[in-house]
RNA sequence: GGGCGAUUAGCUCAGUUGGUUAGAGCACUUCGUUUACACCGAAGGGGUCUGAGGUUCGAAUCCUUAAUCGCCCACCA
């Protein structure tokens, strides 16, 4: 048989994708007869290309996905994609903007349809980048957050709550961002650090002479100036008490508050009150019922309400104020001052607090359920420390204000009567459409996204759900997979709709995965351009080394630095792999049917039930790490039994056989053969593309279709035998250690030294054979090992330990394998610590046999009076 | 300012309820191409587990404290 002697990833990848494809292999549908494992896709957005977050969340997800689909179950993956306002929406300005047309001269209806063909022809790149990853996804479910069953559902829920009285429309405090003529989240702004000016302005007291100074960055907002506030505790201002004082320019008089949200370190301990251009000042001025002048216009201009400015730019009122404040002698006195100032993301704007009407969510109501069914484990978080980020949230949960001035969304379902002015929230238009305006907002793209894990399975809250098969199969999801900074933007608003709409929780466990950043511990970011492009590293390494490799490096609850260079990580461990397997299917020819280990028979050698123990010990240990969430333990502790179990030992064994008893090697390449099969199905689930190949190329003539619906291995205990795996060990060290020693012979010409090995209870004569034989092969030959009779015989089970002894009495190094007597396993263990010291004292040429053995009494002294100390302590 | 977390080998990190000799990968040194693999094999060097106290027969692990760093949230006129 033929296998290349080289993996070349990037064909066999694009194979695999398509027969995946075109055999639907991960198609769902409705069978109730098998446990189902459903998980929605978190929709990346349509803007989106595909970085080494994504790469790291939706291995995750297969993984689980591969690993549920072997153990049986109906495994659902729900791909889809997020229409992401805002980002989209300036995407396709910057466009058209290029082409000089500006979306004021669209239109709303055309630019909207300008937005949808751009999604058409770039929407695709992020699920064929996906497809690349080769995530198991189901694709005939495709969703789109916009799309029609979506869009229908988004309105339900919208209308719902609003008869339910929880939407709300109110005032609020926007960040406005001139640029974009929008107002933004919180989540789309960032701070930058800037210089700026802090200006000292004085405010007549009425009635009196002095007057009170304030500070302030922004003067020209002093024209909606409606307070002046000071600290309740602050003695310097007590006087002040019912006090007006009079606003300079705008010559008005203004109440002196007291509220303790002012700091009273700050500047002069007198704060300036503008309660319609500052988000603080808005709930100082609801506290205490004053009047909210806004005196700006969308565009950043100053409006009617500012006097003779009106029609300046903020920065021309500035000025012009300021000079005026001089003139007027108000101006005290003006400081260098440096301060974080909010920025949008998108467009650079510094923003502009601006009190707006907007459409709200009121939350309470809805978060005590969600509260609830984490507090109960319900809704499982891994790992468990974000449920206090989630608690805190919720407990201190704010009004959601989900309308966005955009265009491109879920416009609002509401109706105003261009006569009455009264107000139709319905799904449908009313009727009479022509007396009737529709709110020009949208939705916050969150609003589709919070119902997502129904929204996906046709849910349009109709009596029809309860007819919905799919829906009622799918729902409650098992697993989601994301990242800890939309823990309440997304996951905790998933918990409240689910509960709200489907009466359940929409999954079962969280997994918030970390956070990648760079090798010097920044974040991935496109500004520092320090992302790698996954695409580039896909086809630098092969994807599966990929995945590996963030999978390897990715621990439950901590960042993880990645750089393109760790991908070394996978691309080495699959070569190895490779080459186990092209080993084993050059040495397949070898093997007939009957070559198979009966595990009864002699020949079924310590060897072989090591590696059966470490083995099946293997297959438990990454059932507990995935089933614990532990990725990145799941893939070590294959790494570790592929490499240094099974080829570094149980391969090389093999070898040694081949030589010098092929009948043996035969039945051990079977075995061998049997074992490679299940670590491929092990490894499918991370590596996908690499097992599939292999696991075709060995079973030329065999009916299975795909490595990916055959069953998963299960462990059987029995096979789990410790003290075979300590007495390899002890080979294990035996070995090394005479390759240690030898090594620093290597230099003395022919320094010869002999092996003797004391052969355990109940050995047959084979063993005895085999052990030296493979000594002989794994120290390279040089040297005799001598292997001494004795009436005890080995069998590796009832021998409890071999002690490793080393003579140099006769100027001939010796080494002595020896039985120690059934201990209990505290002390073999405190035993094998002094083998190392003897092996230290070997090295040091001043070994005596006896002195390691007085060392050895006297440790088991200790160790009996440490004994007697803890019965005594548990006695009392 | 509020909350969370970290500090272990030159680098990146494991170390599961306290218990043998603190592990792995990369990097480094030496040796080696014996027909799976140089993207390899063998061997080796390298750690007062951030500092200081404490609990314990025993602490990287638990407690107190200090220092340094990181993240999330809030944000000062």
């Amino acid at each position: 048989m033929q296998i290349p002697n080289k993996y070349e990833a990037k064909l066999v990848e694009e194979k695999w994708r398509e027969y995946w494809d075109k055999n639907k292999i991960y198609k769902s549908s409705v069978n109730i007869a098998k446990e189902k494992f459903s998980v929605v896709i978190p929709p990346p957005n349509i803007t989106g290309i595909l970085h080494i977050g994504h790469i790291l969340n939706n291995t995750i997800q297969d993984v689980y996905c591969r690993w549920k689909r072997m153990k049986g179950f109906e495994v659902c993956w729900v791909p889809g994609m997020d229409h992401a306002g805002i980002a989209t929406q300036i995407k396709v300005e910057e466009d058209l903007k290029k082409q000089g047309i500006s979306k004021y001269e669209l239109g709303r209806e055309k630019f909207v349809q300008k937005v949808w063909d751009w999604k058409e022809k770039y929407g695709v790149i992020i699920f064929q980048q996906l497809r690349k990853l080769g995530v198991s996804v189901d694709w005939s479910k495709e969703r789109f957050t916009l799309d029609k069953g979506l869009s229908k559902a988004v309105k339900e829920v919208f209308v719902d709550l609003y008869k339910k009285g929880y939407i709300y429309r109110g005032k609020r405090i926007v960040n406005w961002d001139n640029i974009s003529q929008t107002a933004l989240s919180d989540d789309e702004i960032s701070y930058k650090e800037q210089k700026d000016k802090l200006y000292y302005i004085k405010y007549p007291i009425v009635g009196e002479k002095g007057s009170v100074v304030i500070a302030t960055t922004r003067p020209e907002t002093m024209l909606g100036d409606t307070a002046i506030a000071v600290n309740p505790d602050d003695t310097r201002f007590s006087s002040l008490k019912g006090k007006y004082v009079i606003l300079p320019v705008v010559n008005k008089e203004i109440p002196v508050i007291f509220d303790s949200y002012v700091d009273m370190e700050f500047g002069t301990g007198a704060l300036k009150i503008t309660p319609a251009h500052d988000a603080n000042d808005y709930e100082v001025g609801k506290r205490h019922n004053l009047e909210f002048i806004n005196v700006l216009t969308k565009n950043g201009k100053i409006n009617n309400n500012g006097l003779d400015f009106e029609g300046l730019s903020i920065f021309e009122a500035r000025d012009k104020i300021l000079r005026r404040l001089q003139q007027e002698g108000h101006l005290e006195r003006i400081e260098e001052y440096t301060h974080n100032v909010s920025v949008s993301e998108r467009s650079g704007a510094i923003i502009e607090p601006y009190l707006s009407d907007q459409w709200f969510v009121s939350m309470k109501k809805l978060s005590e359920p969600a509260i609830k069914v984490v507090e109960e484990g319900k809704i499982k978080f891994h790992p468990e420390k974000w449920t206090k980020t989630y608690y805190y949230w919720l407990n201190n949960v704010r009004d959601w204000c989900i309308s966005r001035q955009l265009w491109w969304g879920h416009q609002i379902p509401i109706w105003y009567n261009k006569n009455t002015g009264e107000i139709y929230c319905e799904v449908e238009p009313p009727k009479d459409i022509e007396n009737w305006e529709q709110d020009q907002d949208v939705l916050d793209t969150w609003f589709s996204s919070w119902i997502w894990p129904f929204s996906v399975f046709g849910w349009n809250n109709s009596e029809n759900d309860k007819q919905n098969l799919e829906l009622k199969y799918y729902y409650p999801t098992d697993f989601l997979s994301t990242a800890p900074e939309i823990i309440f933007l997304w996951v905790a608003r998933m918990i409240m709709s689910g509960l709200e709409y489907m009466k359940d929780i929409p999954f079962k466990d969280v997994y918030f995965h970390s956070t990648v950043r760079d090798s010097k511990g920044r974040k991935m970011s496109k500004s520092l351009g320090n992302s790698p492009d996954p695409l580039k590293v896909m086809d630098d390494y092969g994807t599966d080394a990929l995945r590996f490799t963030i999978i390897y490096l990715a621990p439950l609850g901590a960042d993880v630095l990645f750089e393109d260079k760790n991908t070394e990580i996978g691309r080495n461990f699959i070569t190895k792999l490779w080459n186990a397997g092209r080993f084993l299917i050059m040495n397949k020819e070898k093997v007939n049917s009957s070559d198979e280990f009966g595990n009864d028979e002699p020949d079924y050698n310590f060897t072989e039930k090591w590696i059966d123990s470490r083995f099946n010990e293997t297959i438990k240990e990454i059932e507990f790490y995935l089933n614990s969430f532990r990725l990145n333990d799941y893939a070590k502790s294959l790494y570790s039994f592929v490499w240094s179990d099974f080829c570094d030992w149980y391969i090389e064994l093999t070898k040694v056989k081949i030589s010098t008893n092929p009948e043996s090697a035969r039945k051990s390449i079977s075995r061998a053969l049997d074992i490679y099969k299940k670590v491929l199905k092990m490894l499918h689930p991370v590596i996908p593309f690499v097992t599939e190949e292999i696991w075709h190329l060995l079973n030329e003539n065999v009916e299975e279709k795909s490595i990916s619906i055959s069953d998963f291995p299960v462990q059987n205990e029995n096979y789990i035998n410790p003290k075979t795996e300590k007495i390899f060990e002890t080979f294990k060290d035996l070995v090394t250690t005479t390759r240690t020693e030898r090594a620093k012979f290597s230099n003395i010409n022919n320094y010869k030294y002999n092996i003797i090995v004391k052969p355990l209870t109940s050995a047959s004569r084979e063993n005895i054979d085999q052990l030296r034989f493979s000594l002989k092969s794994l120290i390279n030959n040089k040297g005799d090992i001598i292997v001494e009779n004795s009436d005890s015989k080995f069998n590796g089970t009832d021998g409890e330990y071999f002690s490793v002894m080393f003579d140099f009495t006769n100027g001939i190094p010796q080494i002595k394998v020896e039985e120690i007597e059934n201990k209990n396993t505290r002390e073999i263990e405190s035993l094998k610590s002094y083998i190392q010291t003897l092996k230290m004292k070997l090295t040091n040429k001043i070994f005596l046999e006896k002195a390691a053995i007085d060392v050895i009494e006297k440790e088991k002294q200790k160790l009996n009076e440490s004994k007697e100390k803890l019965d005594k302590l548990s006695k009392m």
